[in-house]
This record gives structure tokens, C-alpha cells and sequence, in this order.
DNA sequence: CATGAATGAGACTTCATTCAT
DNA sequence: AATGAATGAAGTCTCATTCAT
């Protein structure tokens, strides 16, 4: 049942926003009360928070898989970061529109904890930046964090257009990404 | 007085974001009351879509006029565009993040219009690249469309974190990402 | 402009109702700003008074000048208040129809003024019917209140139905509505 | 609950008018919240929906049981008609007078189906004339729909001055308004 | 586990009215 | 004679939450 109450508010919530959405529309599209949500969760911030506790938590367990595998360069690390990035728009799509979004909606008291591992998120991919830097893997002569939010920005954002069902294609999304990043429009 | 009232909801909604703003936080925050506040708006909605128009119309002008300039080529122009939008950050900072954050909260009748003038500063980016590929000053092998969307999603993400008060400048941000997006982060 | 002002608002009211209608609806209609209104009558209240009073006069007037006809008999008296009653659903319709609905949002003070000029027209028609009575030319085995209320209920009440662009005209109500109450529905 | 709901609003909506009655004025009658009224009713014109469709049908259930007793002739229905109407300001004045003043408040989307059953009525009762002319037992030079809107015009207009507990009874309405209409005024 | 009734705070909005100009 | 700006009270409605059952 709480996985149920999730998933429909996931989908609630991507479609009409957080505020927007009520307890009742929740209920409503289950079948059952509002008893029924308030059994399962504290509060409407509470599930919130669950959603992004859910989402945050599995991306950077799937980032630190590939940060730890020591195999990998730099150009290989970043591949697959983005990789990540963009194919979870398939798999966990509401989830990461509904964090980006509605973030603004958690609970000052649990906001911090989320903050934490979406800056890990981002710090994790700096390192790999840097690392590059430092072994002549990549230029030096631009700032890793700008570099760092840049990739990010191009990759969050896609889940505000990119519809996997759509046109173009999880790999060609990828691959240009990748390929504006390392190698740059120009051409060689 | 209008202006006044814009100005003060833009602060509020950019803090506490559109539906968390009520109207009497607004009036309050002015000293004046509701009523006035109805006798300059028809409602809260259209409050919101005044300060869509206003953003996008100003955005598309500036990237207009960067279009329109035929000596400048494709490098120049997409610096010009990512300057554009990385300096507004400063300039009309409370402006852009509103429009990108509470686009859902637009009537479903005024949307289409403020969706239009969105969507032509997405095509003049891309005509700009198109372009730039037919000359041969760009790379060939990369979709467009994809590009353009990489492009904006670095530059508009940029809004939800970048303070031109900060340690980085708005010189860095713009340079880091202009020569990551054409000669990209490898060495040559 | 007074004048003017009256004729829009009975056809508003008319249509929408006193309370539903806004003194911004009818200054709308007009190509005037509340201003104006406020300069001519104190208040809606007061328009809605005068509305009334109007109404009420004229009525009493008319019904008058039949009492006062000394050379009518009873039976023509009912027929000429009748008759006046039917026919200013042509001429007064708005007002009239006003007048019935609107009686309640007058101010207690202006109240008893109307209420006493409508009970007026009341009693004249039961003066007329008392008169008949006395002369034999009526039955009198019916109460005289009752009588008179009934011919006022079915008079007023065409308020509500008829239309004197329909199919029945005039003269058929009136006739149906003397020979029913004279006469009676059943053969002779 | 709802049914005590229904019964304040009645009494509120007759002495003070629909748009006049405000919700809090309802619960604060009932010492209960606003929240309170709004589980019971989706919103304060479903309620008075609710009152015109209770009341309606229960008119035209009763009428419809004289109109099927087939040992009563023409003059025995009417007869039958009025005492209903006149009666039942006893038994259900309140809702009866906020029928005839408030149907403008109906939504446009309600309306139809109340209109219906109230033309229902009306045609009920203009069948038994028709009927009553057909069979001879009523005179034929006067058209049906008319006498029909005389008599309801007559009835419902009661409804507004007639008070059960005053000098005349119910049985001196309606035998008032039967001998008029069907012998008529003057003497035999 | 789940329901249904009730709460109460607060949201958006309308509108008659006033007043300086 | 008329305007435009502003008020403030009141109105309808929503909704997260609580609690007895």
C-alpha cells in the first residue's frame, strides 16, 4: 500500500505540482481515504521527503559505483555519469522531475539531508574532473566546479524535454553530450 | 503601483515560490490591501503570466538582435546568446527563475503564447547552429536539436545556482562554458 | 444620465438579479466609471428604492383613476384593474417584474413607504370587490380578502410567463382572467 | 447532519434571501464550521440544487396520484390540485417560497432538470382542463394554457401572503379559489 | 487497517463605497 | 460632472490534519 501511495502521488505530483496536488486527489485515485494516507504517512511533507530521500539515495549509489571502479578514466567516468543521468529519465522520470522541481516544498528540518547527497552528487563528479586535471587528462586551464555545474545543468535539464519515447534516441542524447563536452563543436 | 506590486512579487514568489505566496503576503509587504492589489491584476494568475510575458518578450528581443547581426559568425553568435542568458542572472535574476520554476502555474489559455516565444529562442539557437554546421564551422556529426537543448540546459541551470556575488564571475561562467561547448574539455 | 443609468440597471437586474449585479456592471455598460454612479444616487440601495417608487406610483395612479370612475360597475372596474395589470407587463415589464423580485433588498427604512402604496393597490381592488358585493352585483358568500388576493396572485404571476410577443395576446389573458373569475370555468 | 443543514438553510434562505445567507451564517446557526458544511455539500448552489430538487419532485409526486384517480372528474382534480398547493405552504412553506424566489441562482448546468419537473406540473394540470372540456364538463371558449397559468398563478401566489396560523384557514383559500374559478363571481 | 466526520486556518476574489483631484 | 485609486469587509471554497470508531 505505501509503495501504491507513492507511486500514484509520484504521478500526481509530476502532473499538477506538490501544492496542487491533495491528499484527497491521492485517495481518490486509489480508492481509498484519507485515513488510509495518514496510517502510512505522517504527513504530506513526509512523503515528500520519502520521494526524495527514494530518488537522491539510488542516484548516488549508482554514481558511486562507477566513481569506485578504478578501471575507468576520467573520459570513462564522465561517460558514464551522464549515462546514468540521462537513461533515468526512463526509469525513475517522475521521480527526478518531481526533485527537481519541489524541492523548495521539503521541511527545513529535513531539507538538509537531501542538500547533503545531491551536493555529494555533484561533488563526486568534480573529483573526477579534477582527477582528470591533475593527470593531464583534461585541460587545466578551466575552473572544475563551472565545468562540473555546466555538465549537471545539461543533464538535469533534459528531463524538462526529453521524452525517451520520442525522436531521438537515450544514445544520441549521450553521445552528443559527451562528445560537446570532451571534444567541443569545433572541428578538429 | 503596478510596477511596485510586480516587483515585490517577483521577490516573494522567487523566496517562497508562486502557490506559497498569497496574495496578502504581497499587500502586506507594501503596506497596501488587497483590494488594491485586484484593482491593478484580474487575479493571481494573471499576475503570474504579466511577469512571463515581460521576461520572455525582453529575452527574445536581446537574442533578436544578436541574430539579426550578420557579422558575427556562428562562434560569436552562440557566446553572444550564452552571454545573454548567463548575465540576466544579475540582471533579471528573480525574473528568469520564476519563469522557469512556475511555468505550470500559467492558465491553460495564456500558456500557449509564452510556450511560442520560449520555444522561438530554442529555434534561433539552433538555426545558429545549423548554420554554423552548413558553413563547416561546426561539426557535422552531432544532431542540432540535441545541442541546442545542452546548450540551454547548461545556461538556464545555471540559474539555480550561479550568484554573480560569488567567488566565480559571471566572465568565468560564460568562458568555461563557451569553450567547453566548442572546443571541449580535452586537451588539443 | 440619471434616467439612463435606471433604464441599464432594470435591464440588468432584470436579467441577473439585484444582488448579482455589480454597480461595475452597469457602469460598464454604459461607458461610465463608478464615479458617475456615486454622483447620482447614494447608494445601490437608493437606486433600488427608486426603482420602486417609481413602480409602485405609477401603478397606483392608473389603478386610481378606474376607482374614481364612478360610471363603472364593479364587473368593469375588476376588468380595467385587470386590464391595467396585463398590459404594463408590455410597458413596464422590467420594473414590474423588478419590483416583485427586489422587494426584499430594500432598506427596512425605505420599506414600509412601498409596502404601504402596495397594500394600497391591494385594498382598492378589495374595496372594488366589497362595493360589488354590497350591490348584489357579486356573490357574496366568498370572503373578499381571499378573493382579491387570488386576482392580484393570477395577474402578477403573468409576470413570470408571459410574453406579449408569444402566441397568446393580451387580450386573451385579460379576457380568460375576467370570465374565469366572474363567470367561472364551468358551462352555463 | 445534512439533513439538519438543509433545514437551517431553508429557514435562513427564506427570511434572508439565497445570495444573502452566507455559509457562515448557516454553521454559525448550527454551531458547526464552514469545513463541515463543505464535506456535505460540493458547494452552496448544489445545496440549494438539492432544496429545488427535494421539493419539486415531491409536488409532482402528489399531483401525480390525483391526476391517476380515475373515479375523480375535472372539477375534482382541480380541486384536488389547489388543495395541494395551498396546503402544502403549511407542510412545506419554506421550501416552496425559496423555490419560486431563488430558481435564478440555479446553475445553468441544474436548471433543466428542475425547469422539467416544474413544467411537468404545469402540464399536468392543463391536461385535466383539456380533459375537462373534452368531456363537456367545462366550457370550451377559453384557452387551457391560460386558465392553467391562472389557477397556478393564483395558487402560488399564496405563497407570499397566506399564513396558516392567521384569520383565514387553508380550507377558506382553497374553497375561495375553487368556487371562483369554476362558478365564477357573480351571482347564479 | 481503515473510515467518516469534523475542524480551522487561510486562500482567492468581489464589491459597495470613499475621496482627492 | 466625472475619474481613478484605494479600502476593508465579507464571501465562497480548499485542504492538511485529527480522532473516535
Amino acid at each position: 500500500m505505501k509503495g501504491k501511495i507513492i507511486e500514484k502521488s509520484l504521478q500526481l505530483f509530476e502532473t499538477k505540482g506538490f501544492s496542487e496536488t491533495s491528499i484527497q486527489d491521492i485517495v481518490d485515485e486509489m480508492g481509498v481515504t484519507k485515513g488510509t494516507f495518514y496510517y502510512y504517512f505522517k504527513s504530506k511533507k513526509q512523503l515528500l521527503m520519502d520521494i526524495h530521500t527514494m530518488y537522491i539515495s539510488e542516484l548516488l549509489k549508482m554514481q558511486t559505483e562507477i566513481m569506485n571502479n578504478s578501471e575507468k578514466d576520467a573520459k570513462e567516468k564522465i561517460k558514464g555519469i551522464v549515462s546514468i543521468l540521462v537513461k533515468s529519465i526512463r526509469t525513475h522520470g517522475p521521480s527526478a522531475r518531481v526533485f527537481f522541481r519541489e524541492l523548495r516544498h521539503l521541511d527545513e528540518k529535513s531539507l538538509p539531508e537531501i542538500i547533503e547527497k545531491r551536493d555529494k552528487v555533484r561533488y563526486n563528479l568534480q573529483k573526477v574532473i579534477e582527477d582528470g586535471i591533475d593527470s593531464g587528462e583534461l585541460r587545466s586551464d578551466l575552473k572544475p566546479d563551472i565545468i562540473t555545474f555546466g555538465i549537471l545543468g545539461m543533464c538535469n535539464w533534459s528531463y524538462s524535454w526529453f521524452n525517451p519515447e520520442g525522436p531521438a534516441s537515450e544514445e544520441d542524447v549521450i553521445l552528443t553530450y559527451v562528445e560537446m563536452t570532451l571534444k567541443g563543436l569545433l572541428p578538429y
